[in-house]
DNA sequence: CCGACATCTTGACGACTGTCAAGACAAACT
DNA sequence: AGTTTGTCTTGACAGTCGTCAAGATGTCGG
């Protein structure tokens, strides 16, 4: 599930991997090197994710995303060929470690009641604990239908997205003993389409209320789940 | 519900106003003169939109809006102090023909038969006729979580939206003869993640699945709306 | 007809962008 | 050791952006 290789560790500074002894050993040296340099990649992908979450697509230039990183703006044409080269690898490193969030929940909760509380308490935590990121993700769909270039990752993870919920659903059905009562794309534009919603009113609205936005949209997600089964 | 002006008339070349004779009339020549500054204002602001919804918000510059309308860069900042003030008067200005488009539709059916049917036939037609302006929104929308300035007129457009679909459903539940099953905010919410799903793939898609991607989102709605009444 | 005014064009400004080349620096190899 | 190689910084480039000022053009009141 996770990358073999150890997290790209924030900001943490070089770490020149220590080599075993002065053996030289060409073929484990070069390898070394690969996988430094795909550290150094995702290392960068985190870093403009945070200054993307921050400030959406449209402002975020190379350079913010260098000041807000260990390196300086010339890196990235190292590490990527262009900036659009380096924008779709962030949305697939991002994917990476999101479209299995909710994955323990249905694996572990037992009866139908447990896994639609649970999951109607996870969409809101997710929204809390990564808001920018999921700003991020529905401002990059937006964009991919005035830019091209973003068009194939973007419908791939809408498409993993929608299985993700799927999953979800599919679960709860037989948790439940009935079966869904709508098709996977339908389920997901619906919730999609909540989860949205709360997600503009936690981002925009007053700070005193982004609290009552996350537990209305829990409220609203726990009672529409049994109405999704025929 | 209309402006009492005539409409700017889409790249019509000056109309001076016929003025009555030669008679000096200083308070009804400052009225035209005004009249004629907002429809200069309006007619700029067709030109945007056209702009804006095919380039998107982040890559419509000035010079770009300018190019696509009869006059030059500078203009704008004649009829308007900032870019800013453009962008925002656009919106409001595409929402005064935007939000009551379904009300033709709530007045006339007799049946909530034909209501659900001809509601579900006219979101997808609004997304072939004017798919633009809809990504347009999309993007603002969006555009409004990292963009402080565009929050209060994202705001108060998505509760008139909000307002405009519960019309609709209020008066389904009424010929139906059964109370609406949710809230209004919940069952926009679930709509209008339905339609923004068809309106990414029509966008992005192919342009030969476009017309099914209409005909999939009538057929979900169609079969949707009875069971968003109790 | 002339002066006053509204309107519009043109050209410039400083700031910012993505991209890239030249070189500094250090680690690794022979 | 010296030299190659990978890594990173610096500075510059061509272009675009929003904004604004100066002036051309047109329109109207007297």
């Amino acid at each position: 599930m996770m990358p073999a290789r150890p997290p790209p560790g924030a900001y943490a500074v070089v770490v020149p991997a220590p080599r075993s002894a002065s053996v030289a050993d060409p073929v484990a040296s070069a390898a070394a090197r690969a996988s430094k340099h795909e550290d150094r990649r995702d290392q960068l992908a985190e870093s403009a994710l945070v200054t993307l979450g921050k400030l959406g697509y449209a402002k975020t230039s190379l350079r913010e995303i260098a000041q807000h990183s260990p390196f300086s703006h010339g890196v990235v044409h190292y590490y990527f060929s262009s900036k659009e080269e380096l924008i779709t690898y962030c949305v697939r490193y991002y994917k990476r470690t999101c479209v299995t969030r909710y994955d323990a929940i249905v694996a572990s909760s037992t009866s139908d009641d447990e896994l639609r509380t649970r999951f109607a308490a996870k969409l809101a935590e997710t929204i809390r604990e990564e808001g920018p990121m999921h700003q991020l993700w529905y401002d990059l769909r937006n964009q991919s239908m005035f830019e091209p270039a973003l068009r194939e990752v973007v419908l791939d993870i809408d498409g993993q997205l929608e299985e993700m919920i799927w999953r979800v659903v599919t679960r709860y059905a037989e948790l439940a003993g009935r079966p869904p009562a709508l098709d996977p794309a339908t389920t997901y534009g619906m919730l999609d389409g909540l989860f949205a919603q709360t997600l503009l009113l936690w981002a925009t609205g007053p700070a005193g209320r982004r609290e009552d936005a996350l537990s209305v949209l829990t409220g609203r997600v726990d009672s529409l789940l049994p109405s999704l089964l025929a």
